[in-house]
This record gives structure tokens, C-alpha cells and sequence, in this order.
DNA sequence: AGATGTGAAGCCTTTCACAGCC
DNA sequence: GGCTGTGAAAGGCTTCACATCT
């Protein structure tokens, strides 16, 4: 390789640099890499190698050197990288360079929590206004900010210059913020509803669910304990294995591990209690 | 293709059926379907067809169908898939047959608002317990439930068959947290403290940062905004390009969009503004 | 006719391994 | 000698398009 420009530059002069085009995984992992270097330059350590960088991210440096040379080269072979000089780099990518201001729709028991996370405001964002639809919580003050009512959302958005919407209602009342939300002119969107969110091309939404994380270690939950029991032999005492476990058997209705009878066209209906 | 037993059945007649080695993508989408085919079964469908249910998830049909395909085959050609029978199925391969019991660390701001969350607990979960290194907030109730000393941690989890442990604490004693939950046995964790957490082969953490997420949506802002202010000309009024921007100016301290000095190795700097 | 299940192609991501530079 | 940056290989995921079944 030769001559590295940031890359992805416009040929324009002195034009503002197009953003390189990132590959989403790694843009994905840059926010990882800025807060663990953001702990090394507070332990005061000036270069960083990409092993070291690596560990402290969690991932394998291979994969690191390959997310870091796409914002261009700004590292020093033999050396390692910059601190200083790579957090400054990765936060311009990713926009922090000026504060975005933040709606949090919902304040409830989530968005309560949402609305006090130290968090945001450290790590280049500032909640800049709070709207509910229940008309008893409207004036309450939270962290310095009154909530205001919904219908108000698509005012003080433009007055406050939002960038960034995050929606922590109800599912049944998400749909409906979210059209508000980018009537009011929001393109990103982070959404803590449990549903799929509608919206027009050129509107990013990221979606939390917690539930649905909690499922995902319980598939593999699950899967160690049918890999363990099996080539073992005494499945005794596993929850996981016995039909009848000895937690609650609550929601989800308690089924045969295998579908049953599967016969005709028909439907052998087992979820009922 | 041929007579489809619930893909990967171990052989051993009457074994408990071992669970088919789904792919990451695949295991991480499965909740969703199962979330949109409650909603399903809730409006009184009792067959969809894939491209319902994708719609539905907010995911193409190709990708669903061969998502469930992995599981078996449980629809019916010219028809589609039977609700029921699915949800059933996918419940059974998430290890949702038993409720499990998670222990939450860390009941401020974040952990109280997740005690509370009633997701958790119409999803195939039970909170059992709360704890929190705090002397001032044990014994606190909160939802039913009463916070112990997280030094108490190691006896009341194996008690309660503790399979899931929640990390709602500081960063700075999320690891602490960590050896404590291993110790007692737990081998999957969702961390919401923003850092990484060394584990033990076989224990598998999943992570939530919302900082992160809000940093991602950063970046795509502000690389719609690079590009639709490019091919247009006049850069007004958007923080997003002009150096100084009309949001406030703080902790990620203000950076000119180039990195500074960095004089001699050189590659051509383009970036500065 | 209608919809699933699936090889095959294409794309993206990760990993390897080493040339190149300090 | 040490460490970055990167082609090339390997692996995984998504999409296509259609054979197959009801």
C-alpha cells in the first residue's frame, strides 16, 4: 500500500472530509475501543499497542489492527498507537465531537432510570428534553429537566435541535412516537419497546430488548445443559432436562421437548395447560 | 430433502432430543419471532405465512424460513406455519419450557428500574433476587422482592438455582461481581456496566451499553450529514460540519476534526477543516 | 396455485500470516 | 526486534431462485 489519506477523503479542497465507509462491525466495535482508551489515557499511559488495546476491548488484536486501519493508518510500527491521537480520531468518526442533544420519550420505570444515567452525559450526549403522554406525570422534574407532554414533542424537538430519539414506552404506544419522532425531523432512533418500529428510508433505529437478550443466554443455557446430561447418562435434578422442573411452571406452559404427534395437516395443539 | 426429524435428535431412542447447533444469527433472531407470534396468537391467527411472520419481525422471509428450517420442519407448504405448534417449538429451543431465575446486582438508578421491569417476568423469567453492595440499601424492597448484601451472594444463589445473573452495578465492581456469580455457579451473565468482564471458559456474558448505542446512531448521524451536505454546497447550521457547533461544549472536549500537530511521518492530512 | 425448504451464489466478517516500517 | 497494516484464505450470514410438497 501506498500514501495513506484518512480514507474515504473527498477530492474536493478543503472540503469536509466524507466519512470513510465503514464496515457497520466495525463501526459496531469503535465505541468498545474508545472507552477502554479513554481508561488507558486516564491510567496515564501515552501509546498503546494493538495487543494491549485488544485485551483491554475484549476482542483479538488481528481484529482491531483491521477496524482501526480502515479510519486510515495512525499507528507507529514498532511503537503501537497513540492514545491521545486515536481517541481524538475515533470520536470525530463517530460524531462526538459536538454534544447531540437526546428526547427520551416514556418515563416511566425504564425511562426514569434512562433519564438519571450519568452515562449519556459522559460519553458526548445530553437529554435535552422529556415527554409523556400521561398527563400526571407531565411537570414532574427529573435530573433538572420538567417532563412535557407528548403533543409538545414535535416543538421542542426543532427548538432543541434533537438528533436522537430514545423511546422507552410501551410497545403499544411506540409506533406512534416513533411517527412523531421523525415528523419532528429525528433520524436515529433507539427503541427499548418491545415491537418492530416503522420508518421512512434514511432512519436509523437501534432496538434494546431486555427480555430478549435474557432469552438468548437461555438458549444457551439450555444447550450446555443438554450437552452436559447427555453424554453423561443420570439426567437427575436438571430443570433444564427433567419434564417436570422443579422451578415454577408459570408462562410459557411446560412442553414435551419434542413436538408431539405430527400427523396429519392437522395441529396437535400441547400449549394449553 | 427427506423425512425431517427435529433436526439433530440424538439417536439414543427416548434420549432426550439434543438441540440443533443453530447459528449465533439465527439463535439472536428467535425471539423476536417468538415475540411476533405471541402478538400473533393474541389477534387469533393460528397459521402464518413466512412472509407474515417477517413482516411481523421485521425481517425478509428468506432469512425466516431459513431460520426455522434450522429448527426442523414445522410449516406446511402451501399453507404456512401453525402458531402454536411454532411457539411451542421455538420455547422449547430457548430453553423457555421452566421459568429461570436471575439475580440482579446493583439496585440504582438502572437496576431498579430492570427489578421492576415486567418484561422480564412475562418472557420466561423470575427475578429471585436483589442484591447490592450498599449497607444503606439492603433490605430495601422493591417489587416484592428484598435486597440482600451481595455478600450473601454465593448462599442465596445456589438456593434459589440462581441460572442468570444481571449486572446493573458501576463499572468499577463489575468484575467483582463477576468472580462472585461464577463462584456460585452461574454460567450466564448480562453485563450492563460499561467494561469488560473476564470469565471462565463455558460462562457466557452478553453485554448492553447504552452509551454505545447512542455512540452508533452518532455515527450514522453524522455521516448522513456528511454526505447530504457534500453534493450540496452551503454548510449552514449544521453541527454536524461546522467546528463550532451550536450545542454545548463539553466533556468529549471540542476537537478540531483533525487530529493536531502530528507533523513528520506523514501521510497527507486532509481532514483538517 | 401457493408457500415451504434449500442448494448455490454473493457478500460480509474474521482470521491468518507476513511484508514493510520504525 | 517489535509492531502495524494488509493481501489472501477461511468461515459465516444473507439472498436468490426454484424444486418440492400440500
Amino acid at each position: 500500500m501506498s500514501q495513506h489519506r484518512p480514507a474515504g477523503a473527498s477530492g474536493r479542497a478543503g472540503a469536509v472530509p466524507a466519512l470513510p465507509d465503514l464496515p457497520e462491525a466495525t463501526v459496531a466495535r469503535l465505541p468498545e475501543y474508545l472507552r477502554a482508551l479513554h481508561n488507558l489515557a486516564e491510567a496515564g499511559d501515552d501509546t498503546v499497542s494493538s495487543e494491549g488495546l485488544a485485551a483491554a476491548a475484549g476482542v483479538n488484536s488481528a481484529k482491531l489492527r483491521k477496524d482501526l486501519s480502515h479510519l486510515g493508518s495512525y499507528g507507529t510500527r514498532g511503537v503501537g498507537y497513540d492514545v491521545a491521537l486515536l481517541i481524538h480520531q475515533i470520536e470525530y468518526v463517530l460524531g462526538l465531537t459536538h454534544r447531540r442533544a437526546v428526547a427520551l420519550v416514556g418515563v416511566g420505570n425504564l425511562g426514569h432510570a434512562l433519564a438519571g444515567y450519568a452515562g449519556f452525559a459522559s460519553r458526548g450526549f445530553r437529554i435535552a428534553a422529556l415527554f409523556d403522554a400521561d398527563p400526571t406525570r407531565v411537570g414532574e422534574e427529573i435530573n433538572g429537566l420538567t417532563v412535557r407532554h407528548i403533543d409538545d414533542l414535535l416543538q421542542t424537538a426543532a427548538e432543541e435541535r434533537i438528533a436522537i430519539g430514545v423511546i422507552a414506552t410501551p410497545a403499544s404506544a411506540a409506533q406512534r412516537v416513533t411517527d412523531l419522532l421523525v415528523a419532528a425531523g429525528v433520524t436515529s432512533i433507539l427503541n427499548f419497546a418491545p415491537c418492530v418500529l416503522a420508518v421512512p428510508e434514511g432512519v436509523d433505529v437501534r432496538k434494546v430488548d431486555l427480555a430478549i437478550e435474557l432469552q438468548i443466554l437461555s438458549f444457551h443455557e439450555h444447550r450446555k445443559a443438554s450437552l452436559t446430561a447427555l453424554p453423561g447418562g443420570r439426567d437427575e435434578a436438571d430443570p433444564d432436562l427433567a419434564a417436570t422442573g422443579t422451578e415454577d411452571t408459570a408462562a410459557p406452559a411446560p412442553v414435551e421437548p419434542a413436538p408431539p404427534g405430527r400427523t396429519r395437516p392437522t395441529r396437535t395443539e400441547v400449549v394449553g395447560s
